[in-house]
DNA sequence: AGATTTTATTTGTCTGACATTTAAAAGTCT
DNA sequence: AGACTTTTAAATGTCAGACAAATAAAATCT
């Protein structure tokens, strides 16, 4: 059924990839619990501790999830949109911080996507979220505002607003793209004069989320990029200049 | 230095845990060596096996990778375009298919994304990227393709679409939305007049983005994104309708 | 019948050992 | 001295066997 054929990795590669082969073509179904680690031990011709490590490859992935005890064992895990999430962030997250992603790069590519929703968040936006990111505007006007928690509350606002799409699909992509930007835009010192204008760019997209206006949100949008991408600039270029003379 | 609280989970994934933000943290930086599985182990207070468990926990998302031998170990890796590719679209793929996505859900968030590339690639695009998609229209032209293979194609040619933005990060978020949607497109049976006209769609956005004109290639894909959804719901109710009356 | 105890199964963890790989150290020859 | 070969040590990969802990089902008792 489910074989192993000599080829790369160490044995609890092999097999996890065989397992993980076998969800993906819908072998296994969700729930449906996998042999023991014993037989597959067997099945494999390994030790149970290489199979054990296998299958902590799969959990990982929250491809499986494991129950001790009699009626227990591995079963196929659903993956819900929260797991999802977590590994996606995680994932992007790493992977700007571990190659040298410009600041104009990741930030285009967050804008470009948000602006997808931005429509269908105009169109179908419901109360709840409008309220959210009102609420998130007014945190953002409270003095004294730490820039981590000025930044963590624009994460807050313009997830309120890609939810507002009521797309779990369009959800799950643009959390990457969200909150892997937030450790980038940390590294941004904001004058009480950028929030300002943050603080009236996401006013004046609220104002158009509320009147279900698509164009509007739409220009709001790409002068929050303009601005923003304007402050980036400004912010990696006093870092290199700092950088240049540490005195 | 990293020490590990009682709280939740089996003993590997709490080790798992502790390394992995380690490594989020920037404490341990990329290519560093982990210390061995024997001093983790002591560190930790449990055994070998257990701290291989949690290894192959981080193994699996990429965050390290191991080298046998007397200057072996553990190393912090450097998350790949390539890994982080890998991994979103067996997650995505996964996440569609176990969550009852509709159709008009995913194919609605993956034209709303690939809208927001398509202004960028019109400005940006290359001559490979273009002789990319003309090729695949080429292909998509051939008669007696299967459908399969025909959608095989389909997601080349927006790849190359996407690609063209020359926005690695977009290029990143878009392959899950792309291709995790292959295996749903694949449930849909084309007919030679289907074809015809995404063939046409794709021609005309070729057109579009060959003349870098952001605002044709828009509409052509808009139009595009209508007629998917056409078929899309024509395919389910078909399949709806056979369900029903199997004999 | 219902509550309690026992039992069997399964994952979680440990110990100790050996195999394999690999780089560096030691040794050897020219 | 320098280049080549051999040895060694360190590390991961794998195995075997054992016990602990959890848990559901079976058996037992009231």
């Amino acid at each position: 059924m489910k074989i192993d054929p000599k080829s790369a990795g160490d044995l609890s590669a092999q097999i996890a990839k065989a397992l993980r082969d076998a969800i993906i073509a819908g072998e296994l179904i969700v729930d449906e619990r996998l042999p023991s680690e014993a037989e597959l031990a067997d099945h494999f011709q390994v030790s149970r501790p290489t199979v054990r490590e296998a299958l902590k490859r799969l959990a990982a992935q929250s491809l499986i999830r494991t129950q001790r005890g009699a009626a227990g064992g591995a079963f196929v895990n659903r993956i819900s949109f929260e797991d999802a999430y977590v590994q996606q962030i995680t994932t992007s997250t790493l992977l700007l911080s571990m190659n040298e992603v410009s600041f104009d790069t990741a930030c285009e590519a967050r804008f470009a996507l948000e602006r997808a929703c931005a429509p269908l968040s105009a169109e179908r936006r419901n109360a709840d979220q409008l309220a959210t990111m009102r609420a998130e505007i007014f945190r953002q006007n409270q003095p004294g505002l730490t820039d981590e928690a000025f930044c963590a509350s624009d994460v807050a606002f313009h997830r309120a607003l890609v939810d507002g799409a009521s797309n779990p699909v369009l959800s799950y992509q643009l959390a990457g793209a969200v909150e892997a930007m937030q450790p980038l835009m940390n590294m941004i010192t904001f004058t009480a004069r950028d929030r300002e204008r943050i603080v009236e760019l996401h006013g004046q997209i609220a104002d158009a989320i509320e009147i279900r206006d698509a164009e509007a949100a739409d220009r709001a949008l790409a002068e929050l990029t303009t601005y923003t991408l304007e402050l980036g600039t400004k912010a990696m270029a006093a870092r290199d200049a700092q950088r240049q003379q540490p005195k």
